[in-house]
DNA sequence: AGTTCGATCGCCT
DNA sequence: GGCGATCGAACTG
């Protein structure tokens, strides 16, 4: 449906972007986890000059979800993901990377979804920069610790509202359409429960999109 | 105060 | 496909 062409160059300018886009309110995140993950796809994830289309999510859910950070409790930590939605939960992963994620439902329920990959659409220069390693385009964001790297988000963004100031999630007035498919989250060995990773069907920016069909 | 280990990545074989 | 990097949150005693 949509075709990836694709950018080395800057796919649209800033400018366009910012005209042909509105930031995400607040009422966007005020849903279920599983709807808000599933509907981030296609949005514009934005920050410092860089911006990318959301291409890969997954849902972590509440105390029942053994392997959301929030099924512990109220942590120093995961303090954000019980808060307020619309707030960036960034947290550091094997000590060098950091992760993140978006807070759902209502104020006072838990739920957080994971940004896993982006497709880069401007300041991939700046991103290629700070990502020394991707060797193609498909190596920039396409992974939930090289997204951060390539948009400059690191755990200083922790609690961010992301409907205003410099971190933002944007809606393209005219969004193309796509196809979503949904699998297991990665990294989970016990994961016979629902499906709660969800792609664009076919995007080659997904990550592991190198190892499998999907 | 000491230990364990992870919602990952990139390099190695 | 395997493994080491690197560090702080969370848990143990």
């Amino acid at each position: 449906m949509l075709k990836n062409k694709v950018p080395w160059p800057d796919q649209m300018g800033v400018a366009r972007l910012l005209r042909e886009s509105r930031v995400l309110p607040r009422r966007f995140y005020v849903r279920d986890t599983e709807t808000v993950a599933r509907e981030l796809l296609g949005k514009i994830l934005v920050h410092q000059g860089t911006a990318g289309r959301i291409v890969e999510t997954e849902a972590y859910l509440g105390l029942g979800d053994l392997a959301a950070h929030a099924s512990h409790g109220l942590t120093q930590r995961t303090r954000v993901i019980f808060g307020p939605p619309g707030h960036a939960y960034v947290y550091l992963i094997y000590g060098m990377y950091q992760c993140l994620n978006l807070v759902a439902e209502p104020d006072g329920t838990p739920g957080c979804v994971l940004l896993r990959a982006v497709e880069p659409l401007i300041g991939i220069e700046i991103m290629r920069r700070r990502r020394r390693a991707a060797r193609r385009p498909e190596d920039l964001a396409s992974g939930p610790g090289k997204l951060t790297q390539a948009l400059g988000i690191t755990l200083s963004d922790y609690g961010a509202d992301v409907t205003r100031g410099v971190l933002t999630v944007r809606a393209l007035k005219c969004e193309p359409p796509f196809e979503v498919a949904a699998t297991a989250r990665m990294g989970f060995t016990d994961q016979a429960d629902r499906p709660l990773r969800y792609i664009v069907r076919g995007n080659r920016f997904v990550s592991g999109a190198r190892v499998r069909g999907a």
